[in-house]
DNA sequence: CAGCATCCAGACGGATACTG
DNA sequence: CAGTATCCGTCTGGATGCTG
């Protein structure tokens, strides 16, 4: 009865506004440092982008690498736990393609005028 | 470069509370009506459920059967189609099992106090 | 029974300024 | 450079009451 439950647990890792986005640079990119991040992701802001890493920080998805040496240097990358993740997101993203694709017969193109 | 991105209409499903829940119960236990999923799950309220259903059905993930007769009668049960999402909410849930463990193994059993 | 309307609180996201 | 602190607006979720 609970067997599904868990599935909840992978969902709060992933929401937050900036987490794919950032995943998604991390994966891409590989080893990135923060200002890199910032430049990366333009609509994004300092705060938003140390909250979200905290985050996967804490969860163990991204690892954080601190240069005690002036100017400071932060380099962050997908710990090697975190690129299990990678997997789920696949599947994610297939459904989602599908998904996108279902919504346009049921309601027509979406016109994002975004 | 976009290939992930896609993967966010996916989250879009998902998020929202009781997403999570009411697909448990649907999967489960096949067509529900309304009243009875406010009974299946203690702690949600009807404008709360019927929000998400709306959400859902406007996805197409639940189907939605009115009976027009008093007193009324509706009954919600996961669609053809919202039923290739069982096999993503299992790879989800799976990988949120293996989180729970490794973060037990990082910061110790949680003390749910709820 | 099913569900909409109103009102409200708290969480989440964002802009800006300040610090080591 | 890489943050932290503060303040504020929006959006989501929740309690309650009314309706067909």
């Amino acid at each position: 009865m609970k067997q599904y439950c868990k599935f909840e647990s992978a969902l709060d890792i992933l929401i937050g506004k900036w987490k794919p986005v950032i995943l998604l640079q991390l994966i891409s990119n590989g080893t990135m440092r923060f200002s890199e991040l910032l430049k990366a992701i333009p609509d994004i802001n300092k705060r938003m982008l140390t909250q979200q890493l905290r985050e996967l920080e804490y969860n163990d998805i991204v690892h954080r690498e601190v240069y005690n040496q002036v100017p400071p240097k932060v380099e962050y990358s997908i710990s090697e736990y975190g690129q299990g993740l990678s997997k789920v997101l696949q599947v994610m993203n297939d459904w989602g393609e599908e998904h996108i694709e279902h919504m346009e017969s049921l309601y027509g193109p979406e016109e994002k005028s975004e």
